[in-house]
DNA sequence: GAGAGTTTCGAAAACTTTTCGATAATTGCT
DNA sequence: AGCAATTATCGAAAAGTTTTCGAAACTCTC
């Protein structure tokens, strides 16, 4: 109904209610010189008729907000191509923008500076690569009806978080179970802190994968700090210093695998001969790397795609049919891991 | 003046304008079927009778357009760093968008579609990364008044565009002098393609700090064709496998120097004992690669920020002082170039 | 150089807001 | 109560703005 011709325009309300045009018009513009009754009437018509303004917002395109924590690294650039190109089919604009890393949960119960911002810019969704978010932006964003989607949460998935990641355990599984079948059984893995539910998947299917052929991860080869580059160097040193160092390393991101690839390297190691070396990610660098990684892949552009698609979902009032996704990983064979035999021949 | 009776209103302006009311609304609210002159006509009337709208909009934020060619990549990212830093420090949204590669140069005196979606969603102006851009392009943006600055154009500084780059020749000139330093006679550069005007810049300067000390650059030391991972790898290759092979390479980017790692690696030639090796740009690959590359940096972030803060002058019809500004390079040492002696030790 | 398509523009129509006068309701005063 | 003054409410008309639509001018193509 109240499509019997065109538009819904003040005249169409204003005949529905018995008034005139200019009274709907002060009823819009709170103008004082309308009674209660004639306002509230007036306003359940509109109400009704769902009427919208000639230009409902200032033709201002839809906005999201994309933001990411401290500095962008191959990782990011992923996930922001897949947001951006999503948006471009979308027509919305992504809004890129960064965020002090960790404003270590102030302990008052105010929303981060950024966050407002987010807010008071009117977006009409944010999207956080990683971010780990205090309780209380949490709670700013959602009294503010905006919603918010993460990909990859540092932390553990909270229910009232929507979110997008990959599947961390299986990848983790592939990886160590793609060394097992070249005939390693001394492999270690480096990744990111024990707090991360990512690395906690990863670190879990690898583990999961080793027990099930019962082959034993003694805790030397575990070395857990950040998903970094420094970190892999620190703890691919320490481990190939090791009496007894492991023949594969399966590192929890393409960084940290080119890390240890450096430790090998000072080492006079050489990678696949010496040591074989799966990543995690494939992010450029890993195709980038002398030699290639193989890797796990996340399809990070996809993630970033199916992030925006679902943040807008849900600023359109969308339910979503589930608020954690997960994307399959791939292993992507390239050359930094090689069967067992070529090593033992080199120890030899 | 203009104050003889009451408000200006759109009457007042669309007479002093000598056009219609309807044009003058068209002009404010950004239709397209308003001639370039005539927009500028009515907006400087506009200005001048310091027309205010009947209620003043609710102030949207400022707004610039961000782009990139067809994929991000370790270069643009840093680039994008920097604008963002420098947008949030201004207070303006950076709109982050991709452009097709090369449309091509259309026969047609049409600007790209995707140039016309900037003009129509008004931003305050546009930031390109290494874009090259037809002349109808540049011809719309003019037209609608939308200041445009690229960061490291592709093609040869046009008057009429302004641009950030950085002192390619001194940082081509400064990477040679390093190698000779390290007593290289026999270096070879691999860079792209030869009309860009930054390849341009670096290998003259290579080749002047070269000619200097006499030094000659036999043509099979040279290998053009784009600054990507798989033109270092050819280019890389072949030179690699030349009789007299050079001892030192000089790589026009960082993705390339990665590439001619990777045809060293697969040749058995250990870097920097074998082959010495200096990159370009200092893009994150270049601190993650093993061994670390040697490299001659573009402050990229920088050139970010001075793009956004350029464009914002530019925006604000301010006059810039010049239309093309270049940063300084530096040199940034880390293990990929060793002396001579070394490499000549391990042939012996 | 005709034809098809595009661009530019203003008159008129459509829509919204404001002004201002009419009317009714309320208050103040005797 | 009766009457005047005040106030509240409303809509017609005016004012202001945006959109539609057709005409004219221009451009590109064959």
């Amino acid at each position: 109904m109240t499509r019997l011709k065109g538009r819904v325009t003040l005249a169409t309300v204003a005949g529905s209610a018995g008034v005139s045009v200019a009274t709907v018009s002060k009823v819009l513009n709170g103008r004082s010189d309308v009674s209660p009754a004639t306002r509230a009437r007036v306003q359940e018509i509109l109400e009704k008729h769902g009427y919208v303004g000639r230009r409902p917002e200032p033709a201002r395109r839809e906005t999201i907000e994309l933001f990411y924590q401290g500095v962008l690294n191959a990782y990011s650039v992923q996930v922001i191509q897949g947001v951006v190109e999503a948006g471009q089919a979308a027509g919305v604009d992504v809004v890129l923008n960064a965020h002090p890393p960790h404003p270590q949960a102030s302990s008052s119960g105010r929303a981060a500076p950024w966050i407002r911002d987010i807010i008071g810019n009117s977006r009409q969704a944010a999207i956080g690569i990683t971010s780990q978010l205090a309780d209380a932006d949490l709670a700013a964003l959602a009294r503010a009806r905006l919603p918010l989607v993460v990909v990859d949460p540092a932390n553990i998935p909270q229910p009232d978080v929507t979110s997008v990641g990959s599947t961390n355990f299986a990848g983790g599984m592939a990886a160590a179970q793609h060394l097992l079948s070249l005939g390693h059984r001394r492999i270690g893995y480096i990744g990111g802190q024990p707090t991360s539910a990512c690395n906690q998947a990863r670190m879990s299917g690898f583990r999961s994968a080793m027990d099930s052929v019962g082959v034993e991860v003694p805790s030397e080869y575990i070395w857990l700090s950040d998903f970094l580059y420094d970190d892999g160097v620190a703890g691919g040193s320490a481990m190939l210093d090791l009496r007894n160092r492991p023949t594969a390393i399966f590192a929890g991101s393409d960084e940290v695998a080119l890390g240890i690839l450096e430790a090998a390297r000072a080492r006079g190691l050489r990678v696949p001969e010496d040591l074989s070396l799966v990543g995690f990610d494939d992010t450029e660098v890993a195709r980038l790397a002398s030699p290639p990684l193989t890797t796990v892949r996340q399809p990070l552009r996809e993630m970033g795609a199916v992030a925006l698609r679902t943040a807008l979902q849900l600023a359109a009032g969308e339910q979503v049919s589930s608020h954690h996704v997960e994307l399959a990983t791939t292993l992507i064979v390239r050359g930094s891991a090689a069967p067992h035999e070529l090593s033992s021949v080199a120890a030899s």
